[in-house]
DNA sequence: GTGGTGACGACAC
DNA sequence: GGTGTCGCCACCA
């Protein structure tokens, strides 16, 4: 899992996020090793659209569970997007973000 | 090659 | 308890 650049990684715990679920950017950057990389987490979804690969990145809210990626999300709402799949959303907040809540560190091991 | 920046997070003050 | 600052790694000018 952690062969390929740190980037690399961001994506292949994106994509294994199950859907009616989500993560924060932090816990992906801890999940790969390094907890105080989330900016970077963040960043890699920026790429992600630039990507051939479909990155579920609106699947991806920060600590708190805040759709801070909303505005830099392309074409459909990260909103949107997450209340499909059954994700409460009020204000950017997510709803019982504890129980939507996916632990890589905890889903997939390290 | 250097510096600045970025969809964040944690700690210090 | 709110604000400020640093750190983290990769990319762009």
């Amino acid at each position: 899992m952690t062969n390929k650049n740190f980037f690399e990684n961001v994506y292949e715990v994106v994509k294994l996020i199950p859907q009616g679920r989500v993560t924060s950017y932090g816990a992906i950057a801890n999940y790969l090793g390094a907890k105080s990389a989330s900016r970077m987490v963040g960043w890699a979804m920026n790429q992600s659209h630039n990507l051939p690969e479909k990155i579920p990145a609106h699947r991806v809210v920060n600590r708190i569970g805040l759709l801070t990626g909303q505005a830099h999300f392309w074409g459909e709402s990260m909103k949107e997007l997450l209340e499909k799949e059954q994700i409460v959303i009020i204000d950017n907040q997510i709803q019982n973000f504890e129980k939507v809540f996916w632990d890589p560190n905890k889903e997939l091991e390290l």
